[in-house]
DNA sequence: TGTACATCAGTGAACGCGCGTTCACTGATGTAC
DNA sequence: TGTACATCAGTGAACGCGCGTTCACTGATGTAC
């Protein structure tokens, strides 16, 4: 299922979506939607502004979405496809075993928030947080913690004295800390530098290393 | 300017509210776009849904608000003030010094959040992050990250190794945590016990805890 | 104390707007014979 | 190969709605004399 999900390609083929008059209308208007979405916004992002986008009137969604809930899923759906594929291609980077694939999986969070900064509100926004039509949106939102879960299993030693709970506690405390992080940086609370530029992932690693070292046990 | 801000009154009574045909109409317009804020969401909030819950008429609030973004922004000043006082009384509450009352103050912040969660949003949501009409608004925002750094000063040995940057970096990691753990719950993403629960204040410390003891430096 | 006046908070109607959604339609395509 | 038909993606107009904002107004209040 994961494995599924996350191979799938950003501009998902569903299985009805076949070429008909347009062709291939429902990926143009999800594609639509989701350059308005970044560009000004979730409450530019109306069913007749992507129709307009792509061209077409302002009925034909209907043919494809059930409602506008359901195609702001979708670009939901996509957004965290998008954001776990961005946080494992950082994983995978050379540059240390270990913790530091950890981080730079942080890193890959955060990169994926500050590039896209309105999709990743609309994600974690409470637009759909009980919309319950679309088992693919479903599946998708678990796609980052599931992760950050199974990274930190290989990296911890489950065979020894820490079992499941310890792990999935780490998991949710890592998750908060690269959460906010990227949230506050989404806000404009703090200043970061690109994500293109090397000293991006410095920054990301200084900013880990803080938190791990300083604090209650630290002290 | 910080103390004024925190002493102000929630209903707070501006320089140029006096008490004319209505009495208070300002206070009532803010504390009606809260209630609705919180009941029903930010898009439920409109001007003229704000005059009607406080019985006026849709031109009224134009008497005390210059359009709608003056009373988002005054909604989220009240707000920021709340956090911070909510912060600090947490923060001051019995049962041990140090790092434990940063860890209180945390559990504060994460308490807000829950229990305003539409208005927690709005502080730190798209729609007023460059609104530079209301220098009380901006100045209310940096209510919160002023207290994690202040109290930080105090816990940490100044004088010694440890200097401003330092202070202001933990301040940084201490906020992201927080924040993200605020989010996720407000999103829904983390079960939480409610604030009103003596269990609230032990899952805050564990969750710190786990989150100080994990990680790059702790492995 | 009483009167005239200025002030301005609140009114009610109107403006133009974009929205989500529905509806009967039309016309290009695929298919059965 | 050619014709008739069924399918259904896309159309264009219309629905009712609530919104932000403006405008000339009205009427209660405070104040000057």
């Amino acid at each position: 299922m994961k494995d599924i999900l996350i191979s799938t390609e950003v501009t998902e083929t569903d299985d009805d979506a076949r070429a008909y008059h347009h062709g291939d209308l429902r990926n143009a208007l999800l594609a639509a939607a989701l350059e308005i979405l970044e560009s000004d916004g979730l409450d530019a992002m109306s069913l007749r502004a992507v129709a307009r986008r792509a061209g077409v009137s302002q009925a034909a969604p209907y043919h494809h979405f059930k409602d506008k809930r359901a195609i702001m899923a979708a670009a939901a759906t996509v957004g965290h496809i998008k954001l776990a594929e961005t946080a494992r291609q950082f994983r995978d980077q050379s540059g240390g075993k270990g913790y530091a694939s950890l981080i730079r999986m942080g890193g890959g969070y955060v990169a994926f928030a500050k590039d896209n900064p309105n999709l990743f509100r609309l994600m974690f926004g409470p637009e759909l947080t009980d919309y319950t039509e679309d088992a693919k949106y479903q599946d998708s939102t678990k796609l980052g913690i599931d992760m950050i879960t199974d990274l930190l299993a290989e990296l911890m030693d489950v065979d020894a004295d820490v079992g499941k709970d310890a792990i999935e506690s780490s998991g949710l405390t890592s998750w908060c800390f690269v959460h906010g992080l990227a949230m506050l940086i989404v806000d404009n609370k703090i200043v970061c530098p690109d994500t293109s530029e090397p000293a991006f992932l410095e920054f990301i690693f200084k900013m880990f290393a803080i938190a791990y070292t300083s604090g209650p046990a630290a002290a």
